[in-house]
RNA sequence: GGCUCGGUGGCAGAGUGGUUAUGCAGCGGACUGCAACUCCGUGUACGCCGGUUCGAUUCCGACCCGAGCCUCCA
């Protein structure tokens, strides 16, 4: 099985091939902790995830990091604006950041390092690349010369010319050529700032990437993805200084996810339409939430409609029905998925829509199956399903959690629904629908089919 | 202006030089005490105009429309 990825510095899909046999990795742009997420942060989460998940099925070892940026002009906004210290905010909207993508069902990186347990790697790069030239010191400020470097640019597809054309602001005095980015800045009064050659200041946002990735995964790594907003400055920056300073090939893979809008109108807080992963999971089950984020190509952008929802929410509640009519079995979950179409359209760069018409195809085998054959081939939907994070290995848990705190308890539940059975076959049909009525104002909906009847929370 | 990238049936969304994507919704039917669920059937869609071709939604060119980046941003 092959796996070819489209890549952002090439243009082009291309064979995988990790540098090292049977060892992948892979960093990932990971949030700035200085609010909730919202469903734009989730999208690269949930796509490298499932990236992630499908290269282990791929190769022995897949080193995952992501890391967490808790340095930043914006954090020491929102700590300013909400009165307290910078610590505060970064700690809760780092662990808000886990808990809402755990309920996406993203699984944890391998490694999450922060920026501020990275400060002396960084001052090591910085000064690695003053001493080769392709830095200098103004008005307190370490700077990046891009003119220093022959292809800047290459990742973006542009020239210093072309971005010089499309300048719309006003250069910094202290910047020698207008496209130079900051290293190290200095910090004002009472701001956070740690000791360097060139005076108390905080590393600048490009830093901190380069920085730990050579230190946690090595001076290439395999794949470096994010969204594609980070083409330029971010990535083309990272490029300039670990080449710079190490040399290398720095990432072999680059890829981009597309953006999300709402509506039909791009997410901002202009528009007041930003939607935190908080806030949608109140109305919708984080399975629900992936799912319509993989109902869409990652390089596509993705309108994340109310309509959007519900369609992920009938579809995904249509496979669940299917998977019910097989029951209480022992399933095998280590199943080779090597060779399903599904299977073959996630290796050809990630084609999670074509993956789950894959998925829609197993289940109607499933229906056309005899008995004996049901159980593997649920299994294998199940199976499909995991890798994609979008069904639970056990959806009898699911259909009978119980989320309401003081609702009936199963067994009760299941008491009732005999009753009615036998209300049933006795033909008292007005006291079946008694029942039926009751449990329904107590959130359990029945339902009917010839193996039995059903029931789930509503 | 520069650089990327799109316009597919009611909706979402893959893909392909000539054969059904898939799902949701709708319609018809089977099953079921009713309903729901499930199943079966059902829709000749590929922005516009040229070109290449035996044949183009699928390749090439022009055009129209739209998106992203060029500035902090997933």
């Amino acid at each position: 099985m092959t796996l070819h990825l489209y890549n952002t510095m090439s243009g082009s899909k291309e064979l995988f091939e990790p540098l090292v046999p049977d060892t992948v990795t892979m960093y990932v742009c990971g949030p700035t902790v200085y609010n909730l997420a919202h469903i734009g942060n989730a999208r690269p989460v949930v796509v490298f995830d499932t990236l992630y998940r499908l290269l282990q099925t791929l190769y022995g070892t897949v080193i995952y990091a992501r890391n967490i940026t808790d340095i930043d002009d914006k954090i020491i906004a929102a700590a300013r604006e909400g009165g307290r210290g910078i610590d505060a905010v970064t700690q809760e909207f780092t662990a808000k950041f886990r808990e809402d993508m755990a309920q996406l069902n993203t699984l944890a990186p391998t490694l999450e390092p922060c920026a501020t347990d990275n400060i002396d790697a960084m001052l090591e790069l910085t000064q690695a690349l003053l001493e080769k030239g392709h830095a200098y010191e103004s008005a307190g400020h370490v700077l990046f010369a891009v003119e220093s470097m022959a292809d800047y640019g290459k990742l973006s597809h542009r020239s210093l010319d072309d971005m010089l054309a499309g300048a719309r602001v006003e250069v910094a005095d202290y910047k020698r050529h207008p496209g130079d980015f900051v290293l190290w800045k200095p910090a004002a009064g009472d701001e956070p700032g740690w000791d360097s050659p060139w005076g108390r200041g905080r590393p600048g946002w490009h830093l901190e990437c380069s920085a730990m990735i050579r230190a946690h995964l090595g001076e290439t790594i395999d794949i470096h993805g994010g969204g594609m907003d980070l083409i330029f400055p971010h990535h083309e920056n990272e490029i300039a200084q670990s080449r710079c300073a190490h040399g290398g090939d720095y990432v072999r893979y680059w890829m981009h996810n597309a953006y999300i809008d709402i509506e039909g109108e791009k997410m901002s807080k202009s528009l007041g339409n930003v939607r935190a992963v908080r806030d949608l999971l109140q109305r919708y089950r984080g399975e629900v939430l992936r799912f319509a984020l993989l109902s869409a190509h990652y390089r596509s952008p993705l309108d994340f409609s109310a309509q959007v929802l519900e369609q992920a929410r009938a579809t995904l509640d249509g496979l669940y029905n299917t998977l019910r009519e097989v029951r209480d079995i022992e399933l095998d979950r280590e199943i080779a998925l090597a060779g399903e179409p599904f299977y073959e359209a996630l290796c050809d760069d990630l084609n999670t829509p074509e993956a789950i018409a894959g998925i829609h195809a197993l289940a109607r085998a499933l229906h056309k199956a005899p008995d004996a054959d049901k159980p593997a081939l649920k299994a294998r939907i199940l199976a499909a399903g995991n890798l994609l994070g979008i069904l639970e290995w056990d959806p009898e848990q699911w259909l009978q959690a119980d989320e309401t705190g003081d609702a009936l308890d199963a067994a009760e539940i299941e008491a009732l629904i005999a009753e009615r059975q036998q209300a049933k076959l006795d033909k008292d049909y007005a006291r079946a629908d008694e029942i039926r009525e009751s449990l329904a104002a107590r959130g359990v909906l029945l339902e009917d089919s010839r193996e039995g009847t059903r029931w789930r929370r509503g």
